[in-house]
DNA sequence: GAGTTTTAAATTGTCAAACAAATCCCCCTC
DNA sequence: GAGGGGGATTTGTTTGACAATTTAAAACTC
């Protein structure tokens, strides 16, 4: 008889979070205001402080808040930057790698895709000191480093490849799937052969940028991605094996 | 004469979230794992119960942990799916342009990129139910809808086009830009002519998807992209001379 | 009167204790 | 053996109080 299960299992810090969360939305609530103090909170709502409080925090957790003590203190709505997008769709995209529940082909699949899709901007649009700064990471890449060096140099190549787009959106977008590919690269023993590899395709990719040829990246970034997920595979058929002897003894 | 200023500003709550976020991420805490109670993980941190309620909800604001109630209840370390991934990424995509710090023409740019980027994967895996799907919508926008209904088809539309792409995390980014614009697509008065012209062009969009012709998809994409940038800049332009008039009266 | 110091007020932060609500498990009854 | 009831466990919510912090006004000194 009665008409709803589901939606009572909420909390109230929840509902009233989304409810505070719809006023930001909708504009009721624009950027820097402040709220009103939990007390006043609290009552408006005919619940207790602490339970404002949690929806508070829920709001906070989620970056659309911030919190200044003491008098004319109190809790202000956030106007997010980039900066804050970037590191929470990086959080995210951390996340659903760490947890598994995520195809290491299809990362890839998705990694070669964006780039692919940014390449045409950044051919248009790099800057000299980008080019400058992929040759010093390519320099960096073809010296003796640690694997994790090597690695990280890697990501930051494509990170400032990424930025030559001059689209805030998908530079944010783009950096959270090469930070969340990072854990499986580090995986990788790379062997001076692959290096060498891997260091001529980035002055490929830099000389193509440089002459402003987004096909030529293309091209390059295509072949570049299958030499990385084979090796990818073999750094986890090692592992495998790895595992399997540990196992069986 | 103190060492330190502001990595004392964050609150007990959000240390001991960031402590445990830390653990999920390092894999001390797996998936579906259950935390410690409320007040054993008091003692542990040697905070109060509150403070450690603080941190567990922002953990649940993030989606990082669900809580039940009762005996054998507790806190689980929540297994991220695709779903919950796309929606953390619409929220933050959302609150980008809530927050008007985005420039509407480098939205407009995203989207056209990354749909350009996911045609050739939507090309070479679209199945039938995906082309009838976009079929009924082309219909749906033919006949005599609301311009808000109008643009929600215009919404299914391309999501029908992401989700063809086969690709869980492109598809759950793509998904949050396309999300992202609506609020801009439905300031759009659509005249009848737009509508023909809009469907139109999505019948040829179809067309080239069910041949499989990616570059033709891409154009069209382009074509379809300039217009709709036109009409929204028309739209703007009204809203911006209303306001004016308004304004002197 | 100007500048500095002190004090007070407002606000969030933290803690403590208690009860309510939900859920599960065991036991008891039939 | 099956079903229901009660107890135990855990989170949810409230009340109350005090601490920490920051602002701003007030008072005090020169």
């Amino acid at each position: 008889m009665s008409e709803a299960q589901e939606p009572q299992a909420q909390s109230v810090g929840h509902q009233i979070a989304e409810e505070i969360r719809e006023m930001i939305v909708d504009g009721r609530l624009g950027a820097d205001d402040r709220l009103p103090g939990e007390q006043e909170l609290a009552t408006r709502f005919g619940v207790s402080r602490p339970s404002v409080r949690e929806a508070l925090k829920r709001l906070a957790a989620q970056n659309l808040i911030r919190t200044r003590r003491g008098a004319s203190g109190g809790n202000f709505v956030t106007r997010i930057g980039w900066q804050q997008a970037r590191e929470q769709f990086e959080a995210t995209a951390t996340m659903l790698v760490v947890m598994g529940d995520i195809d290491p082909d299809a990362l890839a699949e998705a990694r070669l895709t964006l780039l692919s899709a940014i390449a045409p901007l950044a051919a248009e649009r790099r800057l000299p000191e980008e080019l400058a700064a992929l040759k010093d990471e390519i320099a960096l890449q073809e010296s003796k480093v640690s694997d994790e060096d090597f690695c990280a140099s890697d990501v930051r190549f494509y990170r400032i490849l990424v930025e030559a787009g001059r689209n805030p959106l998908l530079s944010a977008q783009m950096a959270s799937v090469i930070e969340a590919i990072q854990p499986l690269l580090n995986m990788i023993i790379y062997r001076a052969r692959d290096r060498d590899t891997i260091a001529a395709r980035h002055t490929k990719l830099l000389a193509a940028l440089n002459a402003q040829d987004a096909p030529a990246m293309i091209t390059v970034l295509r072949d570049l991605n299958d030499y990385t997920v084979s090796l990818v595979r073999e750094a986890q058929d090692a592992r495998e094996a790895r595992q399997n002897t540990q196992g069986s003894n």
